[in-house]
DNA sequence: GGCGACTATATAAATCGCTTATATAGTCGG
DNA sequence: CCGACTATATAAGCGATTTATATAGTCGCC
C-alpha cells in the first residue's frame, strides 16, 4: 500500500512530466489548495519515490523562458502500476462507501 | 485529514456496532484479506481513535452464545462525519484517476 | 492426547513518513 | 523596501503503523 501522498504526487504525474513545484500547483488545481502538500513534504517524498524506483528525473532541461532552477520527474512503469492498483482499491472503498450511504450516488437516494 | 487504516475501520463501522475482531472480519469480507489490518495495529487504532472521539466502546454486553471476551464499538457523529468527508476526498482521487485515463470507466475507454 | 488453526484482546519496540521550521535566491508589484 | 511568488532543499520531532509477543478458550484432525 502506497502513502496518500505517494498517491497523490503519482496521480500529478499520470498525464505528463512536472517538475516539484509544477506538482504542488497541479494538485491545488485538480484537488483544492488543502490537497497541496508543503515543500518539505513534497520533495522529501520525491527523493524516496526515485530511491523505490517510482519516478525518475527526466533529463530533460527548463527551456530559456522557464525558471532554471526547475527539476522535471517523470513516473515509472513500476510508478504507473502502482497508481492503477491504488486507483482500484480507493475505487471499492468509494464503492462500499456508496453502498453504506454514506456517499450519494447519481440517480440514486 | 484521517489515516487509512482510521477511515477503513469507521467504514467498517457505518451500518452497525461491531466488536474489534469482526471489525476485521468485515473488512476482509468487504475489500480481500490483503486490506485487513493485523491485530495490533487494529487495537492500537480503536484506542487512539476512542480518545479522538471517532468512536465509543458501546455498553452493549456478549449474548449468551457470543464470546465472552468481545468489546463492541459504536460509531459517534464526528466519526460519521469524518467519515462522510474522506468519502468524499477519495471520490475526487478516483474521478481524477479516471480522467487520467488510470482506471476504466463504465461504457467509455 | 497433542498440535495447529481460529477467535479475541492487548502491549512493547522499532521503523518510517509526514509536519514544521528554516535556508537560499531570483523576480515582481505596491 | 517589503511582501508574495517561484523553486529546491535539509533538519528535528512527532506520531501512526509494523512486527513480535502474550494470554486463553474452543474446535477439528491425526
Amino acid at each position: 500500500m502506497i502513502t496518500p501522498l505517494t498517491y497523490t504526487i503519482l496521480l500529478a504525474l499520470a498525464d505528463g512530466d512536472r517538475h516539484g513545484y509544477g506538482i504542488i500547483k497541479e494538485i491545488e488545481a485538480r484537488l483544492g489548495p488543502a490537497a497541496a502538500p508543503s515543500t518539505g513534504a513534497l520533495y522529501l517524498a520525491l527523493q524516496r519515490m526515485e530511491n523505490e524506483g517510482l519516478v525518475t528525473e527526466s533529463p530533460a532541461l527548463p527551456g530559456p523562458d522557464e525558471d532554471a532552477r526547475r527539476r522535471y520527474y517523470r513516473i515509472t512503469r513500476r510508478g504507473r502500476e502502482a497508481v492503477r492498483t491504488e486507483s482500484a482499491r480507493l475505487a471499492a472503498l468509494v464503492e462500499t462507501a456508496r453502498q453504506k450511504k454514506l456517499l450519494p450516488r447519481r440517480a440514486d437516494a
